[in-house]
Parts: C-alpha cells; structure tokens; sequence
DNA sequence: GCGACAG
DNA sequence: ATCTTGTCGC
C-alpha cells in the first residue's frame, strides 16, 4: 500500500452536527473533494458510520450510494448497535445492529479504545474488516484515514477556519 | 425511564 | 469537532 494522491474542498459549512445526519452538513464537500481526484479509488474508508444507523444508512453508506462506490465506515465510538468490548490485542467481536451482525469492534492496539468498523456500500461483513486490518500500518487508524486527517488538519492550518472533517 | 449521541 | 497541560513511548 502506497499513497497515491490527496485532494481538499474548503466552502462554508451550512447545517449545524446533529448526531443521525452528517450527509447533510459533510456530504456536499467530501463529493466535491472526490470529484477532485484525478486518480479514483476502488473504495472509500470513511470516518463515520456504515449501516449502523438509526436509518440503516450512516454518512459511510450515503457517500457510497451518491459515489456507486464501495465503502467502509470507521469510527472511533459506537453510535448504534451493540457488542462485547474486545480486550486483547487483534480481538474482534461482532457489532450487531437491527437484529443482525452489520460490523466489527476491533482492538487495534493494547493501550487504545477499540475501534469500529461497519459495512458501509457494496462491502461485506468479512471483507470490511478484512480490507481494515490490511490497512493498519501501526497506528490506531488505518492508514487512508491516518493521512487524510493529517491532511486535513494541514489545510486547515493555511486556509483557517473553514473545513470539516 | 433516562442519558447518551458518528464529526 | 475544538481547547489544551503535562506525560509517556519510540
């Protein structure tokens, strides 16, 4: 795995973070951003949740379905859905939602919180976690979602107060 | 029933 | 997300 390419929209953010409907207020600047690629991606790693949402369709799922793109939701805390909490290095249990398995809690590292994978659009239960854990690169986060937060965070620096994550 | 709640 | 001191590990 090597990176590729990074693209960035800045534009004015026009809906407030309620927790259920980030489309809304993300959506209309990470299409943009995608349409920027000259190179495009197979898949897309999103920081959100897939199907493990009030509606069945979180941020991760909404992009993929506006995109016709495979994606995978990652997160840093649960939303939805319910699950033993993984305790050892590597462990990964299953994150059930709407009566059945829609992701994974996967603890990455010893020191750190689990982090949670969803199906988002177009992937399978096996394969999200599978194309996660071959992502991993030593850090907390997968790598594609590594950088493009770093990314991010340096844009956001030289254009100020302008973005979202 | 109440609190918590992806970024 | 954002703010923000001190602390810990590679």
């Amino acid at each position: 795995m090597e990176f590729v390419e990074r693209t960035f929209h800045i534009g004015k953010i026009s809906f407030p973070y309620i927790p259920g409907y980030f489309s809304f207020r993300e959506g209309e600047g990470t299409i943009r951003a995608y349409q920027k690629l000259s190179n495009k991606p197979d898949l897309l790693m999103i920081n959100a949740c897939g199907v493990t949402h009030p509606a069945n369709a979180g941020f991760a799922s909404h992009i993929g379905v506006v995109l016709d793109k495979p994606t995978i939701g990652i997160t840093k805390r649960m939303f939805c859905g319910r699950a033993k909490i993984p305790q050892k290095e590597n462990e990964a249990q299953p994150l059930y939602d709407g009566g059945k398995q829609r992701g994974w809690l996967l603890k990455v590292l010893s020191e750190t919180k689990p982090i949670v994978i969803t199906v988002g659009h177009r992937t399978s239960i096996k394969s999200c976690l599978e194309i996660t854990i071959k992502c991993l690169k030593g850090s907390k986060m997968p790598e594609p979602l590594r950088l493009a937060h770093r990314c991010a965070g340096e844009e956001k620096k030289k254009w100020g107060k302008s973005s979202g994550t």
